[in-house]
DNA sequence: GTCTATAACATGATAGAC
DNA sequence: GTCTATCATGTTATAGAC
C-alpha cells in the first residue's frame, strides 16, 4: 500500500532529480547529488527508482501526460488540419522546452534493445501510443480511410520524433529554428491532404509492411 | 610521424576490441578486457583511442568503407532502380550482419549533442555523406531533377537508418524480418518512381525547409 | 514496508612516473 | 609511448532503525 508519506518521498526525489538534470545535465548529475539534494540516503533513491534511467522514464511519462492535455486544449480551438497539426507539434516543444539537457538521456537509450527506454520496449509503448493518438485526433475531421489515417498518424509521429531530435541539437535563441521547422513542415504537408486518398494504396502497403515485420 | 610499430599496436587494439564487442557485446566488454586481450596496458588503449566510443567511431568508418565497396559492386550488376536499391540496402545489412551487439553502442550516442558519434556531429559527416552518395548513385539513371534526386537520396538514407534500427532489435533467425523489411520497402517505393516528377515541388519544398534550419 | 548510513564493487577515464 | 596507480560514479550490499 502506498502511504502518503511514501509517495511524498518518491515525489521529492523525482522533483529534485529533474531539477538537477535540467540545471546541470543528466550525465553531470550523480545519484549521490540527487539523494543529497533531496535530503535522503542513496539507498532511498534506489528504493524508489531502480536506476538512473528509471528517473528518465518517469519524466517521459509525466511529460507525455502534460503534452496530451495541452495539445487537446489547443486543438479544440483550431478550425483546420493545418491549425491542429501546428497545435500538436508546437505544444510538444512547449512541453519539453526547458529540458534539452534531459532529453538527450532519453534518446541515448532509445536504440538500445537492452534498455527499458528503447523505442520498441514494452514499457514505453503506452506513452508512444498516447502520442500517436494525438496525431490521429488531428486527422480525424478529414474522414480518411481508416488504414490511411493510421499510416499517416504513424508517419506524423515519426516526424515529431525527428523534430525532437533536431530540437535537442538546436542552439538557436528561443529555439526559433525548431519552431520554423515545425511551421514549414506543416505548410509543406497540410496542402497535400486533398491528394491523400490517391495515396490510400500506399498507406495500406506501408502498414502491410510494418505489420508483416511486427512494427504495427 | 606514425611508425610501423605504433600503427601495428593501434590496429591490434582495434581488432581485439571489435572481436570482443562482437562476441560479448559492447557494454559487457571492458577496456580492461580489451587491453588485456591485446597484450597492452589500459593506458596504452586510451593513448590510441581516447574513449570507448572512439573504438565505435573507428568501426563506423571502417564498416562504411566496406559497404561502399560492396554496394558499388552489386549495383553495377543490377539493371533497374529496383535492383540497385535492393543492392544498396541488402549489402548494408550484409556489412553489419555480425555486429548487432556493437551497433546499439553507435545508436546510443546518435542523439547526444555532446557525443562525437552524434548524427549531427562533424566527425560523422564524411561517413554519412558517403552513405547518402550511394543512394544518389542508385537513383542516377532515373535522370530526375537535381533537387528531387537530393531530396530522395536523403529520404532513402533516413529509411536505411530506420532499417538499421529495426535490424538491431531483430531477433528473427537469419534476420529474415529485416530482409523482408528491405524487400517490401523497395517493392513499395520503386513503382512510385514514375510519379516522382509530380512530386518535384515537394522535393524542393522539403529541401528548402532542411536548408533553412541548416540540415542540408 | 520505508528508510539511514556506510562500505564495497566494477568500470570508464586520467595523471604522472618511466 | 607505455605503464601503474588512482579517481569518479552507477550500482549493490550490509546492517540495521522505525
Amino acid at each position: 500500500m502506498t502511504t502518503k508519506k511514501s509517495s511524498a518521498t518518491r515525489e521529492k526525489i523525482l522533483e529534485t532529480a529533474l531539477r538537477l538534470f535540467r540545471k546541470r545535465g543528466f550525465e553531470r548529475t550523480t545519484m549521490r547529488d540527487v539523494a543529497k539534494a533531496a535530503g535522503v540516503a542513496v539507498g532511498a533513491a534506489y528504493y524508489y527508482f531502480p536506476s538512473k534511467d528509471a528517473l528518465v522514464m518517469a519524466y517521459y511519462e509525466r511529460t507525455q501526460a502534460n503534452h496530451t492535455t495541452l495539445a487537446r486544449e489547443k486543438m479544440s480551438a483550431a478550425t483546420s488540419l493545418d491549425g491542429r497539426l501546428r497545435a500538436v507539434l508546437h505544444t510538444k516543444i512547449d512541453t519539453i522546452e526547458r529540458d534539452r539537457k534531459l532529453l538527450s538521456a532519453l534518446f541515448r537509450s532509445a536504440g538500445d534493445p537492452a534498455s527499458e527506454l528503447s523505442i520498441f520496449a514494452g514499457k514505453t509503448r503506452r506513452v508512444r501510443d498516447e502520442s500517436i493518438a494525438l496525431f490521429r485526433e488531428a486527422l480525424a475531421a478529414e474522414k480518411l480511410p481508416a488504414e490511411l489515417e493510421s499510416a499517416l498518424a504513424l508517419a506524423l509521429w515519426s516526424l515529431s520524433m525527428g523534430i525532437v531530435l533536431f530540437f535537442i541539437h538546436d542552439e538557436s535563441p528561443n529555439h526559433e529554428k525548431t519552431r520554423r521547422l515545425v511551421d514549414r513542415s506543416v505548410e509543406t504537408l497540410a496542402p497535400m491532404m486533398p491528394m491523400a486518398p490517391m495515396l490510400a494504396p500506399l498507406g495500406t502497403s506501408v502498414l502491410g509492411v510494418l505489420r508483416e515485420v511486427g512494427l504495427a
